[in-house]
DNA sequence: CCATTAAGGTGGACATGTCAACGAAAAGGT
DNA sequence: ACCTTTTCGTTGACATGTCCACCTTAATGG
């Protein structure tokens, strides 16, 4: 395990905070972020998580509010709010669940699918911009190599075995 | 406790959202800021932005306002905030910079070498619990990977050829 | 020199994200 | 059936992050 510090120049205004990795994905994070309102605010006034989740919607495999809401990855408490933001907008309405009466069925309006059917194609050519950054090596690996971190970033539990090991 | 089951394409209850790099790396952002959370609040009450500074400031290579802010990758506004907070609660002081009156140098006092020496260790662990999720392949490959995606996230100029109205 | 522009820091307004508590509905166990 | 536990959505309080207008200082160019 020793350290890679390859790198003899400096990165941006800083300095060798490259090897950070969780530091880095965070910075990256923001700047996809940054990114996709961008695309978003040049056709309407869509925010990021009102667009994932008419995107999760449109996608059309569940409609249920709680498979929607795992699906888009936001909080219960923010989904709640969005949703609402959604309707009072007029993107969606929603219809009581029959099978389970906590939950409720979302569904798009006109409005809601055109401005998919405007940002989607804008957004699969970011994707796409994104990809063609990559090697194909870099393509294949990535996926796998952010799900690996996804699961070790689930816990805290590897500084209880080292702590009182030590 | 919920089943996790091993599929390798349904993720959580959703879907394939798994194609979708931006929203991976989203997630996975959002999965580390906890995962540090949580170590930050086992030994005291800094915040992460907090911390980000504290960190940078303790490498050594520099003290003066701008390059640390550049470094920590912090909002202008989020860093002048935090930087009070840092010194209303004793972590820092601030020296005016001689060579340039609008910057200030930062000074981490006691209280902040020890939260240092108490948690450097813990987030070095963390990384290398991060690593070793990692095949050496692909801890070879994400940073020039994740520098990659972080250029492409710089612009959405790859979208004026296609679509210059609006 | 002075005027203009750029860069740095501050503060307010606002959007987004996190957390805890609550009541309603479903699921499980006896 | 009944009771308990879990899941779900909502709400309010709060932390974090973003954006913008403003002022000061530095750098640039006559």
């Amino acid at each position: 395990m020793t350290a890679q510090r390859d790198k003899t120049k400096l990165d941006s205004d800083g300095f060798d905070l490259s090897l950070l990795l969780p530091f880095q994905i965070t910075q990256l994070s923001t700047k996809l972020a940054a990114q996709a309102r961008a695309i978003l605010a040049r056709h309407g006034s869509l925010t990021l998580p009102q667009w994932r989740i008419i995107r999760v919607i449109a996608m059309g495999l569940t409609n249920r509010s709680t498979a929607v809401r795992k699906s888009s990855g936001i909080d219960k408490s923010q989904f709640s709010k969005t949703i609402n933001a959604l309707i009072d907008e007029g993107y969606v309405t929603t219809v009581p669940c029959s099978e389970d009466q906590r939950q409720f069925e979302v569904v798009l309006t006109e409005k809601a699918l055109a401005a998919h059917a405007r940002l989607a194609p804008e957004l699969e050519a970011r994707q796409q911009h994104l990809l063609s950054a990559l090697t194909q090596e870099q393509r294949d690996m990535i996926f796998p190599a952010i799900h690996a971190l996804a699961r070790a970033a689930e816990t805290i539990e590897f500084l209880n075995a080292q702590n009182t090991e030590d």
